[in-house]
DNA sequence: TCACGAATGAACCAGATGGTGAACGACCCC
DNA sequence: GGGGTCGTTCACCATCTGGTTCATTCGTGA
């Protein structure tokens, strides 16, 4: 923290660091209360700067959001870019990737939190927005690459496709977090709890195994 | 529609009609636009009353808001209460009972977008609400007994209870429906094409079934 | 050291928004 | 048919809220 910066005082200029704790407060904000929800007002005053900035830097409150939602989108990009499930053994690849993901979203609860938002506004800000090219294709990909493999050895079912498999993954790590409160408060069971974590991982990885090796060559 | 009620013209008083009427056009409008985003003025003008009515039988916007989303759940309380699945061979009863929430999430998208609204409150309302105690029996038990029984007679998996079981169902279909845009925007599929809906219909009943009967016996 | 643009601060504003007071008209019961 | 209550209408308000104006300060290159 502040090494290497020339610091004459505290309260330097910097743009930076600036516009980059705006964007860390409005993501909370947003990812709290909503896009209607969330105040302009209560975000700036939670920074060090005034409203001024906020609108220096992002134009509006819809741009403030925009650029809190593309930086989430962007901060999760890479995620299975460099994870290398080639080697392993088709149900061993597909367990390390329902592993990834589900540890993904697990450390990630604004980002799902913004997603349920973005979808309450029909997706209208991430359509317009500039980092959905390509976004999707590294995890599609390599699920498809393995699902390719498993289905070539006679392992996997042919009747999905790596979205519709990412589909189950996803719904499965989005539920858990994204409709942990209404579960709670109607089934009397969080979700989240630590001691039942390594349960749901577990079980996520079964769900997703033995639907694509089930029944194959009988029936 | 109208028949039977005295009829001197159309425009008669008629609080359970006004009342009704102010709670659909609240859904809609809470459904669409979440509780912060929906406007008191508009739901008021998309109704045959004014905005003093709705405040005259509801107290405030979060009065309409519970009222909404009370409804929103009661209506489907009685989901699981009668369908008969105890006669059905144990993975039959399971298909039947993903097939009728299946069947179920999709024909009220509205009670989904509610319930996704609801957790970005982290369920602050329904907490407090009426309709909760009792709620979630009638579904949990059924399949709790469906489980009992295909446990009983070694053909599933001894490892999950019904809340588990439960979550992935409700994951599956709350997900197609409530991430519906995001998903479409960034994979590019529409998960609710109704061309895709029967495979996601038996995808389902698989993965459950599937996961229930993995391995038993084995390993 | 001077000039100039980037960065910042505080007050300010117009319209939107949730909410209300009170009178009024219909319907029902006696 | 008259009184009282329920349902309804209309005008009105205090405040909140996104957005802006104007002036100022800081850093830096010439």
């Amino acid at each position: 923290m502040g090494a290497g910066r020339q610091t004459t005082g505290e309260k330097q200029r910097d743009a930076v660091r600036t516009r980059a704790e705006i964007l860390a407060v409005a993501t909370e904000e947003f990812a709290t209360r909503g896009l209607a929800g969330a105040r302009v007002d209560e975000i700036a005053a939670k920074t060090r700067t005034t409203k001024r900035m906020l609108y220096y830097y992002f134009g509006s409150k819809q741009g403030l959001y925009l650029a809190v939602l593309e930086q989430a989108y962007r901060g999760i990009r890479a995620l299975e870019q460099d994870v290398d499930v080639e080697h392993l053994h088709p149900t061993a690849a597909v367990r390390a990737l329902t592993d990834l993901t589900f540890d993904h979203h697990e450390a990630h609860p604004d980002f799902i939190r913004l997603v349920s938002i973005e979808n309450i506004h029909h997706a209208e800000h991430l359509r317009t927005s500039s980092v959905l090219p390509g976004l999707a294709e590294p995890a599609v990909e390599v699920l498809d690459r393995v699902l390719a493999r498993g289905r070539a050895s006679g392992l996997f079912r042919d009747d999905v496709d790596a979205v519709d498999v990412h589909m189950v993954i996803s719904a499965f790590c989005v539920f858990r977090t994204a409709n942990r409160h209404t579960f709670h408060a109607v089934l009397g069971r969080d979700m989240l709890d630590p001691a039942r974590r390594d349960h749901y991982r577990r079980m996520l990885g079964d769900l997703v195994v033995e639907y694509l090796t089930a029944h194959v060559g009988r029936d």
